[in-house]
DNA sequence: CTGAAAGCGCTTACAG
DNA sequence: CTGAAAGCGCTTACAG
């Protein structure tokens, strides 16, 4: 048989005392007699009395839950994130509800809902490539309830947001190349929506402009899924073409990992006849071969971060429900790193 | 300023009527006239009533909150399984709480503690590598709560369990090994504890017993980590050997491919002079040069397989809390995958 | 020093 | 058809 689990009643009655002093006592208000506090103290600790969470969250108006939405979870940078998003809670004592989005919009706006049912105490959310905006986040503001944007932001919605400058990142992968002697430059970028794919599609252009080198758009192509096959794909295409790119600039590297594999069956030498760059610094980067040079983007910080900004808005807002609050957006350094694909 | 919470109260207070009212409109109770029905749903609406789960929780003692405790999420296995635990949960209207064990019995303790706590309705788990049995997660059979354990499991204890045939698949790799000519063989393998690092030992053993190769002592190696540089180490050690081995079996592709990255610093030719197997189905082998074989590792259907289980123990409890409960463990297929290492 | 009371937001058996 | 009451397990302002 099941035990019971112990509840204040249970205690106060074998005790015969009130809940209330019970309650008291486990908490060490100075108001109750030390022999009263022993007492519980010992009886509680023989029953194995564990507080219920949920009691308490409803009393306190609190969960000490947080919620997490992200757009899929087998990926190298939203692990990475979550471990971060993780390790900061665990310290502060607050637990996590995960939910994906698989890219859709409507889910991801379902478990909006959902997370605001369950009454987290606030919510961290990349943005799922269909989703052009946070509209959908909305109901979070309505009712003052913290969110913090990462990576895929909506730049026009009013809350936190942690991100790298995905703009410079890109311009520093292109003019590698260029500096590498590249005069040919494709580009293989992320979905239409996602501010992160357009700003890296900015920061190439900004290079070829910079080193007056021609925009083709025969050479620029649009992942939906972002994987490794839609840039083995991709690559094929463009590197059969008449007047094939000597350089092409991914939108991630498993996409980059996608055009290594194709040049390689098309027998194009690494990197004398093409140079690839990626993005994200995955561990694939550096298990492919040739390891492929990429820009770095620190998740586990990123995770950090925005659990530190999303509890710092949650203890404010406790604290003074009144006072305004003011939001930041915090970008993290991303570098390029250099191996053998360039 | 933050809107209001609407809860039953407010919308019983607007419409003259009571809060049982409300309740049983809302949910279509037959004893509720259809006025009623009507005019309490059209203002739930315009209100945006949305239940407080915590409340519903408390009155139902059921949170529709799973707890899932692995001991890393930056990892392709367990963030596949996450992702089965997820697609099943989602679809079955459960929610996920996720906690990190880092592969120690102590703060895995406590994650079971602070579930507990959290009062979900069941938990799935795999073992830290600290863990030698799951005995501190026997406070959930004290109170009846389902628990299924999966990959890293703990034989004794009785719950539900989902896993592959470790030593089989162990054996399989093994076998392959020697069917490619390898009459030499090492085994990097995982710490003591976990029973998959025994089970992948033995099956390794299996395959040298039945085709009367000797087991040396020395081509054994124990991972801490069980890391890529661990892998690349031991692999350096092991081929520094007077008399190195000419099949590495792994524990995981992590550490074959560290063995693969050792092999080739020290110009080995693979599969000519050295033959690899890994265990996993990782993504990394498949973008390795040369590509890793492998034993696939169906770590979504692992996860789905587990949330399965555990959410029908939940529901057949919920409907007899007295029925006694069989336990399964279920074995899902393995099979070798044949790449470039042999 | 202790307890009665109200309340967090719901549900449901029972009475009318 | 509707409502008063009790209860899930806690907390806390107030009275004594």
């Amino acid at each position: 048989m099941a035990q019971h689990r112990t509840t204040l009643k249970d205690i106060a009655e074998e005790l015969g005392i009130t809940v209330t002093s019970v309650s008291k006592a486990l908490k060490d208000y100075p108001d109750i007699s030390v022999e009263t506090k022993k007492a519980v103290k010992k009886l509680a600790k023989k029953l194995n009395y564990q507080p219920d969470s949920r009691a308490i969250a409803m009393k306190r108006n609190k969960s000490n839950i947080i919620g997490v939405i992200i757009p899929e979870i087998v990926h190298f940078f939203f692990s990475n994130v979550i471990q971060g998003i993780m390790s900061y809670c665990d310290q502060k004592g607050y637990q996590v509800l995960i939910a994906l989005s698989n890219n859709q919009k409507s889910l991801e706006k379902k478990q909006v809902n959902l997370m605001f049912n369950t009454r987290v105490d606030g919510l961290i959310a990349s943005l799922a490539n269909e989703s052009a905006t946070a509209k959908h986040f909305k109901i979070l503001k309505e009712y003052n309830i913290p969110l913090v944007l990462f990576d895929k932001i909506d730049e026009r919605f009013e809350c936190n947001k942690v991100k790298i400058d995905d703009r410079f990142g890109a311009f520093l992968a292109t003019e590698h190349l260029i500096a590498k002697g590249c005069k040919r430059l494709a580009h293989i970028r992320g979905p239409q929506h996602p501010l992160n794919a357009k700003e890296r599609y900015n920061g190439f252009c900004d290079a070829l402009k910079k080193h007056n080198l021609e925009l083709d758009p025969a050479l620029i192509k649009i992942c939906e899924k972002v994987t490794l096959s839609e840039g083995y794909d991709f690559a094929k295409e463009l590197l059969a073409l008449d007047n094939p790119p000597d350089g092409i600039f991914t939108v991630t590297d498993q996409v980059g990992v996608g055009v290594i594999k194709a040049a390689q069956e098309m027998n194009l030498k690494i990197p004398e006849q093409l140079k690839v760059v990626g993005f994200s610094d995955s561990q694939i980067a550096q298990v492919v071969k040739p390891s492929l040079s990429t820009i770095h983007q620190p998740g586990y910080e990123i995770g950090e971060t925005a659990a530190r900004l999303l509890i710092e808005e949650i203890e404010t807002r406790e604290a003074d429900s009144e006072s305004p609050v003011g939001f930041k957006q915090i970008t993290l350094d991303t570098y390029l790193i250099v191996r053998e694909s360039t």
